[in-house]
RNA sequence: CGCGGCGUGGAGCAGUCCGGUUAGCUCGCCAGGCUCAUAACCUGGAGGUCGUAGGUUCAAAUCCUACCGCCGCAA
C-alpha cells in the first residue's frame, strides 16, 4: 500500500517517523508546505525542530511542497506520487475534493483534541484555555468538513496543571504518532475501516490564533488568565505593555505566573485599575515577587516576564530594573 | 538588501535625544556588626576596556561610520 504523508511542523513529525519506522518503503511521498525562510538572517537561534523535509531526506522519501496542494500544480504533484492513504497532521490547508478523491483508500487525520470538541487549527491551545482536564488525539477520516469526518480512533490524555500549549503538543504528537500506525494497520487488511459518527450537539470550534490574540486581559478573572499564559506559550505568547510615566509602553511577554490567589492579601484601593502592580510581597511566610491586579478583588502572581529584545528574566530581575513606581501598571497599548 | 529592540562591574536596569568634573540604582558577592533568629537591618569593601574598531571634539557611555554579538517579530 502506497501511503503518503502530509504535514508540517513538530506535530507531524513524530507520526511521520512512526510511519517510516513501522512501514518503511511502502511510505512513498511527502507533501509538507513550503520553506519559509524564518530566521535565516546572521546569527539567529530560532529552534524549528528536525523538519519534515530533513526526516524525508534521510529516508529518501520524495517531497513535493506545493504553495497550496488544492491548485492544479499541487494537485498534480500529489497524483505523481500515487497514494493509495494520505496521512494528514498539521498540514494547515483545507484539502479540496479533488485531493480527498486522489488516494484510493481515502485520507485520515490525526487531530489533538477529544472530537467532536475543538474542531479546527488550535485544538491544544483551547483546549488549556477551556480549562480542560483531559484532551487526547482522535484519528478521523477526512471528509470536505472541517474536522467532521468519522472517528476511527480515540484515545485520551491528563492535562498537567503546569502544561503549555507547547508541552502538551508534544506529549499529543507522540501519542497521536503511536495512533496513526494503529489506524494505518487497520488500512492494510482489504476491508472498509468503521468510524463513529461525532455527535453534532458537542461540536465546539478551536479557530486559528492571530498573533494580536495573545494580548492579556487584565480585567479577566485570574485562573482565566493563569491558563491564557500557558495557552499562549509558545506562541503566540501572551504579553501586555508596561506603562510607566514618562516612558514610551514597552511590550512585555508573561512567560509563566503562579497559582490564582484567594482573597485576604494586601490589595489595592478601589480606584486603582487592572494591571496595577504590586512587588516584592511577604505575606506569611511566602515572598511573593509580583503581583498583578486583574478582575476585581483578584489578582495573578507573574514569576517570569521577558521585556522586549531581552531574554526571559524571573520577576525579581525584572523588578531590579524596572522598579514599580506611582502610575506603573500593566495594560494594553494605548491605556483607555 | 523584510521589520524592530538591545549590548554599561556577577544579575537586572538608569544615564545616551540636549557630549563636560569621582559612570548611578536595585540585587548578588566578600569582611565586620546587630539579632534568639532570618531571604531582615547597619557599616565597610572588592569588582566596569560603558560590545569592537575608527572618526568628530579641548572633552565621547553620550554625536558619526563600519563591524561583531544577543533577542523578538515576520505563523
Amino acid at each position: 500500500m502506497r501511503i503518503v504523508m502530509m504535514g508540517t511542523g513538530t506535530f507531524a513529525e513524530p507520526t511521520f517517523e512512526a510511519l517510516l519506522g513501522a512501514f518503511g518503503g511502502d511510505v512513498v511521498g511527502l507533501v509538507t508546505q513550503p520553506e519559509r525562510d524564518a530566521g535565516n538572517k546572521r546569527g539567529s537561534t530560532r529552534q524549528t525542530g528536525k523538519g519534515m523535509g530533513a526526516i524525508a531526506a534521510a529516508a529518501s522519501v520524495p517531497v513535493a511542497q506545493p504553495e497550496s496542494i488544492n491548485t492544479p500544480d499541487g494537485l498534480a504533484q500529489l497524483r505523481e506520487m500515487r497514494p493509495d492513504l494520505l496521512v494528514v497532521a498539521a498540514y494547515g490547508q483545507i484539502l479540496s475534493k479533488d485531493v480527498l478523491s486522489t488516494p484510493a483508500r481515502g485520507t485520515i487525520n490525526v487531530h489533538a483534541s477529544l472530537l467532536p470538541k475543538y474542531r479546527g487549527a488550535a485544538p491544544v491551545a483551547y483546549a488549556i484555555l477551556g480549562g480542560e482536564t483531559q484532551t487526547g488525539v482522535t484519528i478521523i477520516k477526512v471528509t470536505p468538513g472541517l474536522d467532521s469526518g468519522d472517528m476511527i480512533l480515540q484515545e485520551s490524555l491528563n492535562i498537567a496543571p503546569d502544561d503549555t500549549t507547547g508541552t502538551l503538543e508534544a506529549k499529543l504528537a507522540a501519542l497521536g504518532a503511536k495512533m496513526a500506525v494503529e489506524a494505518v494497520r487497520k488500512y492494510q487488511s482489504a476491508g472498509p475501516v468503521e468510524g463513529a459518527k461525532q455527535d453534532p450537539a458537542l461540536v465546539t470550534k478551536a479557530p486559528k490564533i492571530k498573533k494580536e490574540f495573545g494580548l492579556i486581559d487584565w480585567t479577566k478573572p485570574a485562573e482565566y488568565i493563569e491558563r491564557f499564559v500557558r495557552a499562549m506559550q509558545p506562541w503566540p505568547t501572551a504579553y501586555t505593555f508596561l506603562h510607566r510615566p514618562g516612558k514610551e509602553p514597552m511590550r512585555v511577554i508573561v512567560a509563566s505566573t503562579g497559582s490564582s490567589l484567594a482573597v485576604g492579601m494586601p490589595s489595592w484601593s478601589p480606584d486603582q485599575p487592572s494591571g496595577s502592580l504590586l512587588g516584592n510581597l511577604s505575606f506569611g511566610d511566602q515572598r511573593i515577587p509580583l503581583l498583578v491586579r486583574c478582575r476585581p478583588w483578584e489578582r495573578l502572581i507573574v514569576t517570569e516576564l521577558q521585556p522586549a529584545g531581552k531574554k526571559k528574566m524571573t520577576a525579581e530581575e525584572f523588578l531590579r530594573g524596572y522598579p514599580i513606581v506611582d502610575g506603573m501598571r500593566f495594560g494594553p497599548e494605548v491605556l483607555a
